[in-house]
DNA sequence: TGTACGGATTCCACCGGCGGGAAGGTCAAG
DNA sequence: CTTGACCTTCCCGCCGGTGGAATCCGTACA
């Protein structure tokens, strides 16, 4: 099978499968002419890793969940922690945009938007001394 | 003032600084030797950056938000603006992680995380028919 | 047979926002 | 005179690809 069809049934672009097998990732074989010639359980890695960065997996992650998935010696324990990991990733990371959200959201709210020059925004980046919580 | 200080002074490290001035963010004097001179309006200006950085601002947004800042005409309307869309992308951000954290957080509360190879989470990641939700 | 076209190949450059580190210049203190 | 703390420029690397150029391959049609 061709890239482009692996493509469409993968969901990725060409591109980034031929990324993937750069890295390592999936080692489709070659025809005649060159061209990359993927069988089915090429394109079942390749959905599995769609699924995966769909999920927010970084690739170094990808391709540790990629070797647990074929090692059926596996213990579950090992996928669950790389779950977890990427889950308090995402807690943080939610954590820092609410942070985030909170103060700017303040800001845009003090702020008139109006023709005048006057702007809390611009006075909070020029001198940043609270957090616009106080009285 | 040479970068050094700079950095101390703004919260930024000598390098973040080289960066702005080549990108043109901040234009500082050089001495007889070479060395930047930074005046306090240069330590100003990066403070300006540094907090537009830090709320998320791309270098995009915060050339905008300084050359607002230094234009005494400026309408308030068009600071809310930039802010409010920054806003908005967060907000998108907040909403795909949380969705991620969902979907996420069902397989691994499925997964046993013990020995055994059994795994809902990798199940899920090699054939993501539905969200799990379904009854 | 020519040729037009869709798809494939390679390689290089670029994105944001820096950080690391090499190779070297400058200046004050000891 | 040397040490050490600075400073300079320069290029490479990170992540996860995307875009584009130049070049093949194979088929369909005139």
């Amino acid at each position: 099978m061709r890239i482009g069809r692996v493509a469409d049934k993968s969901g990725l672009s060409a591109k980034t499968i031929r990324y993937y097998e750069h890295i390592g990732l999936v080692r489709p074989a070659r025809d005649m002419n060159g061209y990359r010639d993927f069988v089915e359980t090429d394109v079942h890695k390749l959905r599995f890793l769609a699924r995966a960065r769909s999920l927010g997996f970084s690739i170094k992650e990808c391709r540790m969940l990629l070797s647990l998935y074929e090692d059926h010696e596996r213990a579950s324990a090992d996928v669950k922690e790389v779950a977890q990991r990427h889950l308090r990733r995402i807690d943080r990371k939610i954590a820092e945009l609410d942070g985030l959200r909170g103060t700017l959201g303040r800001l845009v709210a003090l702020c008139h938007g109006d023709e005048r020059p006057e702007c809390p925004i611009l006075e909070d980046l020029a001198s940043p001394e609270a957090d616009g919580d106080a009285p």
